[in-house]
DNA sequence: ATCGTCATAAACAAAC
DNA sequence: AGTTTGTTTATGACGA
């Protein structure tokens, strides 16, 4: 026990931590600290509530009104969502949970990546996709909301006008004045997330941006520009919603164009994450902040572009960012209003978030029925070259996957990545389960791993084996594997003595290692039909898998599965042409999709070489190689068949690729 | 409640 | 002698 609360206080309080402590603590807390309570979490009850008092200031309307539009989109959320989710555990926790946190984010162990992650996660281009269409659901739950509340107002200004009170007037204005801004408020808001997204990565809204906004900015409120706005939006009885959508959908355009040039963050460097934060998660945080921070101080900001003030709700144009952080301190302080705009960006988030959620899930189950028949043919054009190319190509891939994008408007291949769950033992074995993707996984999201301290969503093993995959030879020393792991991920160039242990713990314990005693020492290798005789069963044929992913996995996990179902669903294709690899192919082959991505690697040196990745069948005999002494091994290795000179040690890897293919001899 | 998988920690031993 | 590499065992969390 002992030591087990000991690692867990570890694990638990460095990384992870924050990550879902943060986001739920902080919604609520920044909520609830900010203006009452109410906001956060479940807000029904609230809201209900403050239906029912009649009046109230402009501030609690416009929480009330947040909480209503909020509770209506989660509504629908659920409504649509519940197709698809899970039974049991998702839906009853999330309920409970409230919206605070979403499924997924709920579902991640204290370690995962918080939804800001998550978002940073996501590649453009999903993320604009999603938050489209998301954005267009709730804007138009708030159209209809808003035109209640419009009809109320009305009905208020009437009877108060009637009754000869002046101050009516005002009041109402405010209302009136709340109501738009909200409106607009949501829109701008849902237009800054995506923003902030895509230009930050991964900023958080809840901190950061809550506090960093209220302290300094705040405020201001509705610019003269946003009445004309607002009152567009309800004078055109037509939809002002619509109008807005386009906006939005014209603005995030252009944000996409910007994220994706910050896709690949330059963070890297390590000062910047090192803080000591706890695990990796707080240091990502930090880290997105630095880079958020630094684009303010280049000249840019995240509630500044394109010359004008991006504060929901205003549009004041400042000629340059001094004049607009002036702006700010003066029009955007600190005030009910600001906070509750915080507030509602704030709801804005979870509820996209949420969404997300729900929709990945969708896409989940769509890309399971999908899988689910392999007979169909599969149309998908990817050219097996790009797959192979995609792997690490940039690490902005782009999943050529056309089958994907009929079934959603989201990038299939994008996925971004899932990897959220930052922390640490979280991740568990998702990417087993779905037999990842990893490949695919890593090849997109390589960048982000490569610069976010988050932890990846793979196990140990299925690290293992990509980085062995991804070598010509197939293999690798457990020291080429320890700068594998340093190289490709950010999160693993922290507690190296943990990790290192962990990847030594499972090279040993798991059969599906096979260390091989080579000229220049030992390597180790993989053998598939192991490493897929363990594997859970796949996820696309049971529903349950795919449920279990989902609510299992972050968002990046998600993500990841989404790509593994692509991934899976084009492998077919891969092999026919036999592209893919040519030398892992023999791993690969055998088994599985998941290995798709094991071709990751463009060239296996020869990939030429490998003929065809043949048979299967070869590599039956590996198997218990492991178990065996290492003779066995020794004998694969050393004795290779074909012709391959020498293959091991000084001979070129690529040989031995062709060696390792036909392990089987010896099995024989 | 039980089982299997994983992550983590740690003790040891053998090889460098 | 110290480090690296491997192997094992123990323990706890999770999900099925």
């Amino acid at each position: 026990m002992m030591v087990e609360s000991a690692s867990e206080t570890i694990r638990s309080a460095p990384s992870g931590q924050n990550g879902v402590g943060s986001l739920s603590g902080q919604t609520d807390g920044s909520s609830g600290g900010a203006t009452g309570t109410t906001a956060s979490g479940t807000g029904r009850d609230m809201t209900t509530g403050a239906d029912s008092n009649g009046e109230m200031s402009p501030a609690e309307l416009l929480h009330f009104q947040q909480q209503q539009a909020l509770q209506v989109a989660r509504q629908f959320l659920l409504q649509q969502a519940s197709g698809l989710s899970s039974p049991g555990n998702n839906d009853s926790k999330q309920s409970a949970s409230a919206v605070q946190v979403p499924v997924s984010v709920a579902m991640m162990s204290p370690q995962m990546l918080t939804p800001q992650q998550m978002q940073q996660i996501l590649s453009p281009p999903q993320l604009q996709a999603l938050l489209q269409q998301q954005q267009a659901l709730m804007l138009q739950q708030l159209q209809e909301y808003y035109k209640k509340q419009q009809e109320q107002l009305h009905l208020q200004l009437l009877t108060q006008q009637q009754a000869g009170k002046p101050q009516p007037k005002e009041a109402l204005g405010n209302k009136q004045l709340a109501f738009q801004q909200q409106l607009l408020q949501m829109q701008q808001l849902q237009q800054q997330h995506l923003l902030n997204l895509q230009r930050q990565g991964l900023v958080s809204l809840q901190p950061n941006q809550a506090s960093g906004p209220l302290q300094t900015l705040p405020q201001a409120a509705v610019c003269p520009t946003d009445l004309p706005q607002l009152w567009k939006g309800e004078g055109a009885p037509g939809q002002p919603a619509e109008d807005s959508v386009k906006q939005e959908g014209l603005d995030l355009t252009g944000t996409a164009a910007t994220a994706t040039s910050f896709a690949a963050p330059p963070k890297v460097s390590p000062p910047l994450s090192h803080h000591t934060l706890p695990n990796g998660q707080p240091t990502v945080l930090t880290s997105r902040r630095d880079s958020s921070s630094h684009e303010e101080t280049p000249g840019s900001h995240p509630l500044y572009g394109h010359g004008e003030c991006k504060w929901p709700g205003c549009e004041t144009l400042c000629e340059d960012l001094g004049q607009f952080i002036k702006h700010l301190n003066t029009e955007h302080a600190l005030d009910d209003r600001s906070t509750a705009q915080c507030r509602v960006q704030m709801q804005v988030v979870q509820q996209l978030e949420i969404q997300l959620a729900k929709e990945s899930e969708r896409l989940q189950a769509m890309m399971a029925h999908l899988h689910m028949r392999p007979s169909e043919p599969k149309p998908f054009s990817q050219p097996v070259t790009v797959s192979a190319a995609d792997s690490f190509p940039d690490g902005l891939v782009h999943p050529p996957t056309s089958a994907a994008a009929p079934v959603t408007p989201l990038r299939p291949p994008g996925l971004g990545s899932a990897s959220l769950h930052g922390g640490g033992p979280a991740r568990r074995r998702s990417s087993d389960k779905f037999c990842s993707p990893i490949s695919s996984e890593l090849a997109q999201n390589h960048e982000f791993y490569k610069n976010a301290d988050v932890r990846p969503p793979f196990t140990y093993a299925s690290l293992i084996r990509q980085a062995i995959l991804e070598t010509p030879d197939r293999q690798l020393t457990l020291n080429e594997i320890y700068n594998w792991f340093t190289r490709m991920f950010a999160y693993f160039r922290r507690n190296t003595a943990t990790w290192k242990n962990a990847v030594r713990h499972n090279l040993s314990l798991h059969k599906c290692f096979v260390r091989v005693e080579n000229v220049k020492g030992a390597v180790w290798t993989v053998d598939e039909r192991e490493y897929q005789k363990r594997r859970p069963p796949k996820m696309t044929g049971s529903p349950t898998l795919v449920k279990n992913m989902i609510s299992g996995l972050s968002y990046g996990a998600l993500n990841a599965s989404y790509q593994a179902a692509l991934a899976e669903s084009s492998f077919p294709l891969l092999n026919s042409p036999g592209m893919l690899n040519p030398g892992s192919a023999s791993s690969l082959l055998p088994l599985s999709h998941d290995d798709v991505g094991a071709p990751v690697e463009p060239l296996p040196s020869n990939g030429s070489s490998s003929p065809p990745r043949l048979s299967p069948p070869q590599y039956s005999h590996q198997v218990h190689v492991k178990e065996e002494p290492a003779e066995a091994e020794e004998d694969r290795q050393p004795g290779p068949p074909l012709g391959a000179p020498n293959p091991s040690a000084s001979g070129p890897p690529e040989d031995r690729d062709l060696e390792e293919e036909l392990p089987g001899e010896e099995l024989s």
